[in-house]
RNA sequence: GGCGGAGUAGCUCAGUUGGUUAGAGCAGCGGAAUCAUAAUCCGCGUGUCGGGGGUUCAAGUCCCUCCUCCGCUACCA
């Protein structure tokens, strides 16, 4: 049995996230989870919520609550729109994680005895008056170079030159609005990276059918201007793991903490330590350490664009410096970005739908269809309120649901609920098994090729195909003259519900999982043999026909979204 | 500025290593059917493939150039 570990980019715990966000790594994931789970394969589905950083700290300050506590509820609220989206992770943890703390160190003292990590001094903007080190966008100023008023500490949006925080006039703090910045001298570890360059160039020139958004990123990166530079990996924060720690192999770092980048990624691996202390799992280093039983595991990680420096290069610089056998990426799905109804989905703004507020509008498998079926795959992608009734009502309502209303109601009127008896499968019968058998392969290899809307399309051509076959089988007419006929038709019409079911069931889990119900059907296999998969619900075996599954969004209900989201979230 | 992505039917998008009359869904028009959520199915596409130039027997696909949109540009994450 394949074993596949899948890892979704981590969202910030600063805030509910926005259906962009969710497209872009945690939705596609959680498709390619469960289908795997479908195929009968072993899967490690790994999420967390990224606790760290500077802004993890100002939204606390800003809710009037201690940081730890802060994430602790930010955390809870996150996990469970992630349990409402049907997002299928075998364990969602927190990078503040003890696990996370103790691995992160451990890496970090790896890389050191590696000699690729050195301590470096660096001036950097303080502000007395807010009591901390200023990350150069919390500083604005006038653009020496433009004039513009509120130009960002790293560069201005009006002339987008890049800046420095020391070129601006009359800088001050964003966060409280003080003026008495001074450059303090502050000393840090860089990550050697740039001597790791050819080592990584090397393993991303071997890779094979990766996406090109992810390899031109890292490329680029790895060759822009004198190539792929040192990074600083501590900064003077309170929240995150200490650099300072007993054991380790420099001093003079209290009070410092590593960077939210350097303790993210490491969460994907402590995570499945807190999997084994929640009690999911017993043996998380099969799925991590190659000399532990990770050798043949298939490693696929998801996440948008603005992502991908940090899991092609930084990441797999920690794993391959620590010369330690840890599990590296097999595959690196990556995405565009979503817009919103003709500008960007903005989380400082509170512009576009966040993943609560959809809930609250229309079940998940509504946005899990829509937004998986118009991935921004190739290029960034644009949400519209038309677009999603469109599609929504189109292909969920028209095509799914009221296939399975259709077919479930004319057996219950003609014969019973009941799969009818008699009759056989004929040419017709035998035609539709073929092009089914020709659509289901194709989907799984879409599937496998973690091509998201392509797998959309093929499933959904493989529910047309079903409405086609009734279409010209018409049973209603056969009924009249040779009700034995009609009895095959309609038994294989209901036999194709529970196949859909299963089908389906990575894009929609909630309706595959009623019409699997409805069918009253214990086997959930995936389809080997299509012939043998419609026959799974024999003759006599009873169902109950289920309410429609989807409703329809109507104009009005659409109008007024569109005008309840257009501006900003209260 | 540099780098990357995109520009194909009214709309959203497919178009492998260049190869016959450039495709799908939606919308639109016509028809069939009446089991079903006024749902379904069938038929109907003359598009300067962003502009221009070039290579080639052959270019949406390769090269050059220009235009437009988007993203990134290393201390936000």
């Amino acid at each position: 049995m394949a074993r596949t570990l899948i890892t979704s980019a981590i969202p910030y715990i600063n805030g509910i996230k926005h259906l962009g966000n969710l497209v872009g790594s945690q939705l596609p994931a959680d498709l390619y989870a469960r289908y795997q789970r479908g195929r009968g394969n072993e899967v490690m589905f790994i999420c967390a919520t990224d606790e760290h950083g500077t802004p993890a700290e100002l939204a606390a300050a800003k809710a009037g609550k201690p940081v730890a506590e802060y994430c602790a509820e930010m955390h809870e609220v996150q996990a469970d729109i992630a349990r409402r989206f049907e997002l299928s992770f075998d364990h969602f943890g927190r990078s503040s994680s003890a696990h996370n703390q103790k691995l992160t160190q451990h890496f970090a003292v790896k890389l050191y005895e590696n000699g690729l990590i050195e301590e470096r001094s660096e001036t950097q903007m303080y502000s007395p008056t807010d009591g901390r080190y200023l990350p150069d966008r919390y500083i604005e100023g006038t653009c020496p170079n433009c004039g513009f008023e509120s130009a960002r500490g790293d560069q201005c949006d009006n002339c987008t030159k890049q800046l420095d925080p020391v070129d601006l006039i009359n800088p001050h703090s964003t966060i409280s609005g003080a003026t008495d910045l001074e450059m303090r001298e502050t000393k840090h570890l860089y990550l050697l990276q740039s001597k790791m360059r050819e080592q990584l160039e090397t393993w991303i020139d071997t890779r094979e059918g990766w996406p090109v958004l992810t390899t031109s990123i890292a490329k680029k990166w790895l060759t822009d201007g004198d190539g792929l530079q040192d990074r600083g990996i501590t900064r003077d924060l309170n929240w995150g793991v200490p650099a300072q720690f007993d054991g380790a192999p420099w001093s003079g770092m209290d009070g410092k903490v590593f960077y939210v980048w350097f303790d993210a990624p490491i969460e994907y691996i402590a995570c499945a330590m807190e999997w084994v202390d929640a009690g999911k799992g017993t043996d998380w280093e099969r799925w991590w350490r190659s000399d532990k039983g990770a050798e043949d595991v298939t490693y696929t990680q998801f996440m948008g664009k603005d992502n991908v420096p940090f899991h092609t290069l930084s990441f797999p610089a920690t794993i391959l410096g620590s010369g330690e056998p840890w599990k590296l990426v097999d595959y690196i799905k990556s995405f565009n970005y979503l817009n919103y109804d003709g500008g960007q989905f903005s989380t400082s703004r509170g512009r576009g739908v966040f993943m609560d507020q959809a809930l609250e509008i229309l079940p998940a498998d509504y946005w899990r269809w829509w937004l998986l079926s118009h991935a921004p795959e190739s290029s960034d992608a644009e949400f519209t309120w038309e677009n999603f009734q469109v599609s929504a009502n189109k292909d969920l309502a028209d095509v799914l649901g009221n296939f399975v209303s259709r077919i479930t109601k004319f057996c219950r009127s003609k014969f019973s609920e009941a799969v009818p008896e008699g009759g056989a499968y004929g040419e017709q019968e035998q035609a539709l098994i073929t092009e089914l058998t020709d659509r289901i392969r194709a989907y799984e290899g879409h599937m496998e090729a973690v091509e998201v809307r392509k797998s959309a399309q093929e499933l959904r051509a493989i529910w047309v195909a079903g409405n086609e076959y009734l279409q010209s089988a018409a049973p209603w007419a056969t009924f009249k003259e040779n009700p034995e006929r009609a009895a095959a038709q309609v038994r294989l019409g209901l036999n194709l519900i529970r196949l859909y079911a299963v089908l389906s069931m990575p894009f929609i889990p909630a309706a595959a999982s009623q019409m699997l119900e409805a069918m009253g059907a214990q086997d959930a296999t995936w389809p080997g043999d299509v012939s043998e998969a419609l026959s799974a619900l024999p003759e006599g075996h009873t169902f109950t026909v289920p309410d429609n599954l989807f409703r329809k969004i109507t104009d009005d209900e659409r109008d007024d979204w569109q005008t309840r989201f257009a501006g900003v979230r209260s």
